[in-house]
This record gives C-alpha cells, sequence and structure tokens, in this order.
DNA sequence: CTCATTTCTTGCCATTTGCCAAGTGTAAGC
DNA sequence: GCTTACACTTGGCAAATGGCAAGAAATGAG
C-alpha cells in the first residue's frame, strides 16, 4: 500500500509541491478496519482522522424512536471520522462502521496538533479540508430542500456506485430521508428509465 | 456599540483571557447594513466575516428552476458569510441580504489571514468557529432527516423568534424546505397547540 | 388617502411518502 | 436439507405536502 493517494489527495486539497505533500503524507500510519468493524462508537471521543484507501465505511446515529439513522457513507479517497468530536474533543453522536473490509491513512489527534504547530502548510491544509466537509455538506442540504428522493437517489448512485452494490438497501433510505419502504419503490420507476 | 458581545462570543468558541479576547476584538471593524442591502452578491468573492451584533439578515440561492431558496437565517451573535467563498477564495454561489438594519463586526480575508499567521490563538478559534459552523449544519441535515416540516418549524420558532417577527412567510418554507402554502397551513395547526 | 403590489390564507385535488402487514427471496448456521 | 434470520418487494390505506387559483389582508408608493 503506497501513499500517492493520500499524497495526491492533499494537492488536491492546497496546491504544493509533491515533496511538501510526502512530507504531510508521512505523519500517517496505515490502519485496516475489517468488516462490520467500527472505526468509532458513538460517546468516545474520535482519537484519529482516517482517510480510505480502499472498502466503504457508514456513518450512522439513533433518531429519538431509537431507529438508526445513517448519516453519511465513506468510501476511496474519504476521510471517514467525526469532524466535531475530533477537533473539539467531545464524545462523538455518531459511529462509523466498516461496511466493506477497509484499509486507510490515518493520523492521531495528539500527532495532527503537533504537525499543525510546526507545519503552516499542514493546517493550511486542515483548515481548508475542513471547509471542502463543509461545503460537501452544505451541497446535500440543499439537495434535500430542493431535490426530491428520487433525484438524491439518483445522484447518489450516480457519484457513487459502489454503494449500491455493498450497502443494505435501508441504511440507503435513511441516508436519503425516507423509508426503505419508498426506496425499494423509488427504484422500480428508476429502472424503468 | 461596544465589542462585549464579540469578545464573548470568541471566549464561548475557545476558552481564553479577556485580555487575550480583546486583542482578537481589536482586529475587527464595525459595519452597518441598512435593510434589504446585500452583503454579499450571488457570483462575488466573500471578502470579509462579519458578526452580527444587531438586525437580521438571510442567505439564499436559486434552484434549477430559477426559484429563490433561503439557505440560512442570521441573527444576533451569528456569523454573516459565505465561509466556502471566503476560506476557499471562489465566487459565492449565494447571496447575503439585510432583512432589517444592521450592525456588524467583520475582519477581512487579508486581515484574518496575517493575524492567523501572527496569533496561535486566532487561527485556533478559526479552526473552532468553523467546526461549529459544521456542526450546526449537521444539525440541521438530521433535523431534515428524521424530522416533520412541523417539528422543524417548531424548532426555529423556539430558537429564534425574532425571525418569525420580521421575515416574509416565503423565506421560512424555502429554508425548512416545503412551499409556503404548506407552510401556512402548519402554521394554523400550531397556533392551535 | 388611494392604488398597486406583495404577503398570506384557503379550498380542491394530485402526488409523494409513511405505516403496517404479508409474502418472496437469499444467505448462514446447524 | 432444514431452519432462521435478514433483505427486499408489494399492496392497501393514511398522512403530509405540492400545485394551482381565488380571495383576503397587509404593506408601500405616490
Amino acid at each position: 500500500m503506497n501513499k500517492d493517494n493520500l499524497i495526491q489527495l492533499f494537492q488536491n486539497v492546497l496546491p504544493m509541491s509533491t515533496g511538501k505533500a510526502e512530507q504531510l503524507a508521512e505523519k500517517f500510519k496505515a490502519g485496516k478496519t475489517v468488516r462490520n468493524e467500527y472505526l468509532l462508537k458513538e460517546g468516545a471521543v474520535c482519537n484519529a482522522s482516517h482517510f480510505i484507501e480502499e472498502g466503504i465505511m457508514r456513518s450512522y446515529t439513533y433518531d429519538i424512536e431509537g431507529n438508526e439513522v445513517t448519516t453519511s457513507f465513506y468510501s476511496k479517497k474519504m476521510q471517514g471520522s467525526d469532524l466535531v468530536s475530533f477537533f473539539k474533543r467531545i464524545p462523538s453522536k455518531e459511529s462509523i462502521q466498516a461496511l466493506t473490509d477497509c484499509e486507510t491513512w490515518y493520523i492521531t489527534y495528539g500527532d495532527m496538533q503537533a504537525n499543525f504547530h510546526a507545519i503552516p502548510e499542514f493546517r493550511e491544509f486542515g483548515r481548508l479540508n475542513i471547509i471542502n466537509h463543509y461545503s460537501i455538506l452544505k451541497q446535500r442540504m440543499l439537495s434535500m430542500l430542493q431535490e426530491t428522493a428520487e433525484q438524491r437517489y439518483g445522484a447518489l448512485i450516480n457519484s457513487n456506485p459502489e454503494i449500491l452494490q455493498n450497502v443494505p438497501l435501508k441504511y440507503i433510505a435513511s441516508y436519503l430521508g425516507i423509508t426503505d419502504t419508498s426506496l425499494s419503490r423509488i427504484r422500480k420507476e428508476f429502472i424503468k428509465k
């Protein structure tokens, strides 16, 4: 497992020389998570931020009635961690679970903090990385405001087709904000087109 | 107009001495925006980040059919700016408009960047501030996934009752992701209880 | 004050989605 | 093979919401 994807990811977030990107990448360690294992459990403080090299994860929490709500899916090149818990050092409100065997590159909070102080590019990367997450979330918020469930489903499987192959329908449904019954019907209509 | 609110806001985000908070507050300038004026127009790069001392603003964009979609409301002690445009230096996808006469404390991108480099607390505050915005957006996302429009409406007017007084119903409706017709009905039901 | 515009409400009906329950398919363990 | 979960689909009906249009109420300009 080499760090090419990680290095490229850094350069995508913040333009920098390959040498500098390699320097940042050195701070990350390889991790493995087997299917169904937890990267983070609700109530724990998220102490490592993982970039996914291979595999699919999901984060989820519970609604008032105790039903699982899938809050996000993570696949190749995405970052699987609870940013709020990680940066604010507070217990996470959600769990992160591997849906397939996964390989990741991760950094602990302590290491990250040390590098933030020592390496200006590191903190600049960190800030833009958070902003990117914020931007993605905002885009998803907009799609909740203006798109139908069917449109959101279409967008999801277009951008992340591998999710469709590996993820039970009920997880996708709660991510989209609908019931699995409705998604089943939507999917039926979808295939016709 | 004194900076007490601003100083308190800093200390809420990141525990620090009042002296240090005053030092950060010195970097902010007073601004005024009259009703209906724009703090930021879609397509422009957001060059100043405003903390609201008094008044109400809203941000909005357009959906595919060209209808306005209100993306957020901002009132006292909140931050009115497009964080993505501000930090990434890219054109904003949304406009920010004053719904009442407003007074703000603002800092320009250049000043902020300079202070980030010079004052560790400033960048630490900046990072946590972004994380807080991310956290709020995530919470709103969750409410879209699990709550009915009526519940979201109730939560909004409980947390920001002044919005109800100053904001046309159609803005609130598009913020909640429903039509103004539906909101009118929901409100009718709501008053009964 | 008057007129024009905007905002808000209401009725009617269609569409989407939820809820519950039954039934089918599929994979894992014994 | 049999059994037991679990995943998914389907039907029937209820609830939530949207689309359209008419009218009432509030607001703003002159």
